[in-house]
DNA sequence: GCTTATTTGTTGCCAAGGCAGTAATATCGC
DNA sequence: GCGATATTACTGCCTTGGCAACAAATAAGC
């Protein structure tokens, strides 16, 4: 099970680096620029949150966004802690083109599922998730 | 979807990695014990091509394992390329207390899941893997 | 107001995978 | 038999995530 997860996951991300290397990015850094754009995550703190992932590498993916000119920093004027993201104004006009490519890879990799099955799955893994959140505390749980 | 994908695996892995922490090994050296002592795999370029693994990380995480005391390496007699990977005798006593956690992990995980969510669950799984590996080949397919 | 605790971002260090290059061996073509 | 190619394992180099320590700024306790 773990494997079959593993390696349904590896395919997705694996395919949706090898389409995302033309523009020079990753999944990883595509995760971000989506979450900027919506407007879900303002600073790297909640990129970190929600993303779960660690903020010594936040900073260096923050970093190397913003050595291409994707994204940009500034630091916040009530709170000076804070250093506000922003999409750049190439990335503003990068992302529809990276969303598209991974539309179409999860959209390949969902071809021949029926809207309930994408919806059952969705559900198992997300019960999966609080399962583990459930039983496993701290070993992938946050907020 | 991806994110799911992503947040599941990092629940069993995570939770799995924790509950091995106490034999000081992690989930991906649980898996090589586990091939090897099926005899799935032989050599290290069995368990790559098998695990999508790199040889070069292959050659260091086998390092590892032998330094603890788990893994026996033994240079091919027929073929002198490979070399011949068997569980050394500690390997063979700790396995079966590994397995056990990594089961228990998994139940946890899957608890409340009916025996035919499991099998649509798995299902799901090995279809995506298969449209990737039609759709993008070579991302993450092997043989 | 002052001290303490918490949050945020950053940096150094380590672990581990990916890639490229290499040596030893094996296999194929001829 | 001999040369070209492939396979296997291994080794540097690079990238990148996790952890710990840190400074700056804020919040909380009193």
């Amino acid at each position: 099970m773990g494997q079959l997860m593993g390696r349904a996951r590896a395919s997705l991300l694996n395919s949706l680096d090898a389409e995302l290397e033309r523009f020079g990015l990753n999944s990883a850094q595509l995760t971000v620029l989506k979450h900027l754009a919506e407007g879900s995550a303002r600073t790297a703190a909640d990129l970190c949150r929600q993303h779960r992932y660690d903020t010594g590498a936040m900073t260096r993916m923050l970093d190397r966004l913003e050595k291409r000119g994707l994204v940009r920093r500034e630091r916040g004027r009530e709170d000076r802690r804070v250093v506000l993201l922003r999409l750049a104004p190439q990335g503003r006009t990068l992302l529809p083109r990276l969303l598209a490519v991974g539309a179409r890879v999860v959209d390949a990799h969902l071809g021949g599922f029926s809207t309930a099955e994408i919806g059952a799955l969705k559900d198992y893994l997300r019960r999966m998730i609080e399962n583990g959140q459930d039983r496993f505390p701290g070993s992938s749980s946050g907020s």
